[in-house]
RNA sequence: GCUGCUGUAGCUCAGUGGUAGAGCACUUCCUUGGUAAGGAAGAGGUCAUGGGUUCAAGUCCCAUCAGUAGCUCCA
């Protein structure tokens, strides 16, 4: 008799000798169809092990059964387990190699490596080389157990310092270490890994990086080698093609190909000119939020972008955040008086610190200014809540290796509003809030968004405010966010020191994930800067601020937008919803009687009247991603007509421009969202 | 900010220390056509910037600036 132990807990038992294949098969047929290898006492084994009685076996599968896609588990074993292959790899071709972490990414894998000297992407190739080799000699993983003074020093023994390193302090409450060895090489590794790296059916090496060893900046930076890994190379070139396809997205690349925006060099790092059609775009979404602010009562209102460097002083945001801010801007005769005592930036610094130099900040956030408002008189709770929005434009001088194209900038535009409420007005503010939130993200057809809410740490004292009210709020963001319909992620001591919040975050076209929108309740400001509003009860209160941006920045979102859409907009957001193509020149006054109309219309239509044939003009509006090409020949000269080329369906034939109109308004003022692909380009 | 890579025409990119290149786009002319590239000619460059090595630098070295992939950061 053999019995085994399924991962469930449940025992089998069995007359004699078994195979893992067979406890496949016993369980069922199609679970033995997808096992790979298994995991028995934690060792991996392929199909036709033996296994031992008693021994607690768990399959390892290379498809789900559904879909047929290798499972999440497999693949990240598989990657684990060509990242000891290429370490493996990489310490057979340079000497002097220190091995930190190598785990396995959603896409890929990575090892953290320090070689002297360093690996440069030439090295690649002999690397990839070396790996292949390592995998047709096909030696099998082995998992050895230690403990712990024994796997300490056989981790110096091999002068392997960050492995020494991380057993005594990540892992010192680990009485036993496993280590995976796979011929001369031994790694400190938990595992699990495949039994034998034929199992890795493609690999490549995708880049090289730096790192610090544990995230800590103040640590030693390493290098970090990216490859990816699959089990067989049509799954592998299936990967790189799809990479390939999320640049065409990239908002960068189409940014310029459709002329939304420009970044110059002259103007500065993160600074966003916006082009007209860019501009088009912006002007879209903001009248868009503008009709919701007004349904839902907000009030509008404008406020520069620089305030005294007090207000920030108030607000607690300088000299605190310094390091994020544009320097302040000094105050003219005290710069020169500065200038003529030989003043170093340094002193300069401190004397704003302590008040002596008065100046003004390039705002990094547009709250104080709304309070000042909020403040400018007299508050009953009668006219609580106050909601004052604002697209107001902030600048943050951010990280130089953190800036790229529309969702990391240095100046930018928050769809920002802050709402003056009584405490007891928060849960209601909240759920308003998500609901325009909510509103966003369905009329661009995003259903793939993540929500977190933030709570605050329950162990630590950081936060301001009454912790009933705390409870409140909190519970109040827990129901906003459930009101939305979708599964959301509470994440407790990820509140802001004032208050909790809701964040909603999206991935871009290459996994990058992004805060759009956010909604942040607020008991700090209200006290730093000693806001009051006269209760029924005739006495003064504390009201409660909250924060939110639907959209979080016009720049980010747009770049984010840009990318959902890859370019097509729908459209009531295309800069271009139209573009005139005459057939030749006989039919260019006609045409331009119609884009006239279809303009009068309200209608954004361009025309193409070169003397170029038709088929070239019909390719160049399908490059520039046009929703409708309005093709006009002598043929609608005649019958009144317009002949429409629809960016998804192609050629609709002639109908007449009353017509052809009454379809196009009828679409953008539905905002109908018709794809979010680029139709496919034929050869 | 840190590490790597990159910077050549408006764009995409070739360019092996020895005369600055291609395709697309642009301009002009010819062509006047019905659903994915008609033809010809022309114009366009401080090879990111500043140093250095060399008889000679787009090419090699250093610095700066910018882009990019990560890391760190993001009130």
């Amino acid at each position: 008799m053999v019995s085994v132990t399924l991962p469930d807990g449940s025992v089998k038992e069995f007359e004699s000798q078994v195979t893992v294949k067979e406890v496949a098969k016993s369980i069922g047929r199609s679970l033995a169809k997808a096992t790979l290898w298994a995991e028995v006492d934690d060792q991996p084994v392929k199909l036709n092990h033996e296994i031992p009685d008693g021994a607690k076996v768990s399959m390892k599968l290379i498809t789900k059964t559904r879909d047929g896609n290798p499972s999440d588990e497999a693949l990240a074993t598989l990657r684990h387990s060509c990242a000891h292959v290429m370490a493996r790899a990489v310490m057979r071709i340079k000497d002097n190699c220190q091995l930190a972490f190598g785990p396995s990414l959603e896409n890929g894998f990575y090892y953290d490596i320090k070689c002297d000297p360093p690996l440069t992407e030439e090295d690649f190739p002999a690397i990839e080389k070396e790996m292949k080799r390592l995998i047709d000699l096909d030696e099998p993983f082995e998992r050895i157990v230690k403990e712990r003074d024994d796997a300490i020093q056989i981790c110096k023994d091999m002068k392997q310092e960050f492995k020494v390193e991380h057993v005594t302090e990540g892992l010192a409450e680990d009485e036993t270490l496993s280590f995976y060895q796979q011929g001369e090489f031994l790694d400190l590794c938990r595992g699990p890994h495949i039994p034998t790296p034929k199992t890795i059916g493609a690999f490549k090496l995708m880049s090289l990086a730096g790192a610090y060893w544990k995230g800590d900046q103040d640590n030693e930076q390493l290098q970090r080698l990216y490859a990816t890994a699959f089990f067989n190379q049509k799954e592998l070139d299936a990967h790189l093609e799809a990479l390939e396809e999320a640049k065409k997205r990239d908002h960068r690349v189409l940014g310029r190909k459709l002329g939304l925006f420009h970044i110059d060099e002259m103007v500065g790092q993160g600074l966003i000119l916006w082009t007209p059609k860019g501009a088009f775009v912006r002007q879209a979404l903001q009248d868009f939020i503008s009709a919701h602010l007004r349904r839902q009562g907000y009030d509008q209102v404008f406020t520069p972008h620089i305030g005294k460097l007090d207000l920030y002083k108030t607000s607690g945001h300088f000299p605190y955040y310094q390091e994020s801010q544009y320097p302040a801007l000094v105050d003219r005769e005290q710069l020169a008086k500065l200038a003529t005592e030989g003043c170093t930036c340094g002193e300069l610094s401190n004397k704003m610190n302590d008040g002596e130099i008065e100046g003004y900040l390039l705002r990094p956030m547009n709250c104080p200014h709304h309070i000042k408002i909020y403040d400018s008189q007299q508050r009953s709770y009668r006219d609580l809540p106050i909601r004052l929005a604002e697209f107001g434009t902030v600048y943050r001088y951010e990280q130089s290796g953190e800036i790229g194209g529309l969702t990391r900038v240095r100046g930018f535009t928050q769809d920002d509003a802050h709402l003056f409420v009584t405490p007891d007005q928060v849960a209601d503010e909240v759920r308003g809030c998500l609901e325009l939130v909510k509103t966003v993200f369905s009329t661009m057809g995003m259903d793939d968004y993540s929500v977190r809410v933030g709570l605050r740490d329950p162990d630590s004292g950081k936060y301001v405010g009454d912790p009933e009210n705390w409870d409140k709020a909190e519970e109040a963001c827990r129901e906003a966010a459930k009101s939305l319909g979708k599964p959301f992620t509470e994440e407790a001591g990820e509140a802001a020191f004032y208050g909790p919040k809701i964040d909603f975050v999206v991935k871009d076209c290459i996994g990058r994930s992004w805060q759009l929108g956010t909604v942040q309740v607020d008991y700090n400001l209200p006290v730093r800067f000693d806001l009051n509003y006269t209760g029924a009860d005739n006495k003064q209160h504390r009201p409660v601020m909250i924060h939110r941006a639907p959209f979080g920045s016009m720049e980010r979102f747009i770049g984010v937008l840009i990318e959902h859409f890859a370019g097509t907009f729908p459209l009531w957001l295309a800069p271009e919803q139209g573009r005139i193509l005459t057939v030749s020149n006989k039919a260019e006054g006609y045409a331009r009687e119609v884009q006239e109309q279809m303009i009068s219309a309200g209608l954004r239509i361009t025309d193409d009247y070169r003397s170029e044939k038709l088929g070239a003009k019909i390719r160049e509006g399908r490059f520039d991603l046009l929703p409708y090409l309005l093709i006009i020949g002598p043929r609608d000269a005649e019958n009144g007509t317009v002949s429409i080329r629809d960016r998804y369906k192609g050629d609709l034939g002639a109908i007449s421009v009353t017509e052809a109109i009454a379809m196009m308004v009828k679409e953008v003022d539905d905002k109908t969202v018709r794809g979010h692909e680029p139709p496919d380009d034929p050869k």
